[in-house]
DNA sequence: ATCGTACATTAGCATGACCT
DNA sequence: AGGTCATGCTAATGTACGAT
């Protein structure tokens, strides 16, 4: 495609970036490009219309051949049997209405049947599809399926999405004829979220008597149920909240992250703004451990059972002196700190293959090898194991007072306790780690087994901070902007160490920008005809054309 | 005439008692 | 088990009034 003339579209949608995801597994090159990238939006993934729709034509074209023909083989089989019937019918001379009718009545009285017999969907939370599967009975997703697509096709892999709809339309079907006694995943589901999200008695009221979700009333129910349950637990643990998911199994390792949450910040007024404190417990999931929702049995009542106070009382602390003094711990061993050689090797070897690969072919169109990233998790074999969370009941205060920071490790603390731990490791983002570190060193009695560590996330804005410091009059910013890979401002703030996704990006560009550069000065591009003295003779604005140049042969790829 | 403030009214929600 | 109703609370809205 010629690149001047056609103007690039921004990915700006979740369904443009999953459509073109998925598609890609059918296109070869794409898939290669796209290797290691999950959302095309955050890479600022870019495209041209013409080509989209080129390479939605084609990919789409594979699979729906084949289904296509899969239908046309069982239209024809349906097709015949169908007229064999009614030529039998017809043969016996009954009143083909009437015995329609008859049989209609017989299949509805079998279902109803059924669907009355059915389990109800016992328990607040495990909205998904198995467990609606669970309580909606074979006959009536038959039915239901039977009508939808008019064939008995057996369920394959692309008709998941119509599976979701036939199964919503069957719990419709269990919840109107229980009289919305039978509470099914999607009625739950539905008024739950739609109150969490709008606080609106009207929209829940409407979706109600439109007969999709559960009434007012019973949401009410149902949040008094889940507060009910947290207040018993709180109670039972000696006031120690402990999630759900993390009461059986004692045998993994709990860790703990907090940060703070800003709720209806981006209003005008300020009204209805505050500020809270969320904590969030993790441990590895145990082998023989199947995946577990949180399950709260739900209940009619409408009054909390007890009164626990103390969930939201802080705890008090003093600080002494405003700065207290820095604390190290002894002793640091320098090994610790010590890189692993065998590592750097085989990085480095990868890291050469890579951009020798790279250094192929000049031009964006021809590439084959994948960027740095989705190269790096081409080769990777990581098996990562699967993480429970169990999020801890929020503290309605700011984090960065000491009392809210206290109170959140001290509670922190306590449920290590009752998990037989010893150490609580609490995870912070930078603003808290510094408030928790102050704390520490002024109460090191009450820390002594207490471990903060600042998050990997912001362990890695710092060192991208110093790497933006070491570069910062480089004038690497300006190719960053000449070369329309950033703004100007972005640039700038790429070096400050801010904006993480937009910093990997960058250093990888220059990164192989630079090779390319160095490896056109081996190859003597730069060898202006006059001179024999390669190097020195190239006028600085020649050279960072050609840098800019390098600069967008790797953006576009 | 316009603006700002204090006070009054109202809509909408949560709550708990009660009803079917 | 789920619905209805009276009540109290809060934020939003309306109104009066004084200052400029």
């Amino acid at each position: 495609t010629d690149l001047k003339t056609v103007t690039l579209n921004q990915v700006q949608t979740f369904e443009t970036s999953d459509k073109i995801l998925k598609n890609a597994k059918f296109d070869k090159e794409v898939s290669c490009r796209l290797a290691g990238i999950s959302d095309l939006i955050a890479a600022e993934g870019k495209y041209h219309l013409k080509c989209y729709a080129r390479f939605l034509r084609n990919t789409q074209k594979i699979p729906q051949e084949d289904q296509e023909k899969d239908k046309a083989e069982q239209l024809h089989a349906g097709n015949q049997s169908c007229d064999d019937e009614l030529r039998n019918d017809a043969i016996e001379d009954i009143d083909l209405d009437v015995e329609l009718l008859s049989w209609l009545y017989r299949v509805a009285v079998k279902v109803h049947h059924d669907v009355k017999s059915a389990p109800t969907h016992g328990c607040i939370g495990n909205i998904n599809q198995e467990s609606v599967e669970d309580i909606i009975p074979r006959s009536l997703f038959i039915l239901v399926s039977l009508l939808c697509t008019g064939s008995q096709e057996e369920e394959n892999e692309a008709d998941t999405d119509l599976k979701t709809l036939v199964l919503s339309v069957c719990q419709d079907i269990v919840f109107v004829a229980s009289r919305g006694r039978k509470l099914t995943p999607k009625h739950l589901g539905l008024g739950l979220t739609l109150h969490q999200a709008t606080r609106s008695k009207e929209l829940v009221q409407l979706l109600h008597s439109a007969g999709h979700s559960i009434s007012y009333e019973t949401v009410l129910r149902m949040d008094n149920s889940s507060a009910n349950d947290v207040l018993v637990r709180y109670k039972e643990n000696g006031n120690v909240f402990v999630p759900r998911n993390f009461t059986e199994s004692t045998a993994s390792y709990t860790r703990y992250a907090v940060d703070n949450m800003d709720i209806n910040e981006e209003t005008l007024s300020g009204m209805g703004t505050f500020h809270a404190t969320q904590v969030a417990a993790f441990r590895r999931k145990g082998d023989d451990e199947l995946p577990m929702d949180i399950r709260i049995i739900p209940k009619s009542a409408r009054r909390l059972d007890l009164e626990v106070p103390q969930l939201h009382q802080l705890s008090q602390i003093s600080l002494e002196n405003k700065k207290p003094e820095a604390v190290l711990e002894e002793p640091v061993e320098e090994g610790w700190y010590k890189p692993i050689q065998e590592k750097i090797d085989e990085s480095y070897k990868k890291e050469l293959a890579w951009i020798l690969g790279r250094l192929v072919h000049q031009q964006p169109e021809l590439q084959k090898i994948p960027g740095w990233s989705g190269f790096n998790q081409l080769l990777s074999s990581n098996q990562h194991q699967v993480t429970m969370v169990g999020p801890l009941p929020i503290v309605n205060a700011p984090a960065h007072e000491y009392e809210t920071l206290w109170t959140v490790i001290l509670r922190c603390k306590a449920m290590t306790r009752l998990r037989n731990g010893k150490y609580t490791v609490i995870t912070m983002d930078e603003g808290l780690y510094n408030k928790a570190k102050m704390l520490q060193w002024a109460k090191m009695e009450e820390f002594k087994n207490v471990v903060v560590v600042l998050g990997g996330f912001h362990t890695q804005m710092t060192l991208s901070k110093v790497i933006g410091k070491y570069l910062e009059s480089s004038g690497i910013s300006d190719i960053w902007a000449e070369s329309e890979v950033f703004g100007e401002t972005t640039a700038v703030n790429i070096l400050k160490g801010k904006l993480w996704n937009r910093v990997v990006r960058a250093h990888k560009l220059s990164y192989e920008a630079l090779w390319r550069v160095h490896q056109g000065f081996q190859h003597g591009d730069f060898v202006t005809k006059e001179t024999k003295n390669a190097f020195n003779q190239i006028a600085d604005d020649q050279a960072l054309e050609h840098v800019n140049k390098s600069g967008k042969v790797a953006g576009g790829l």
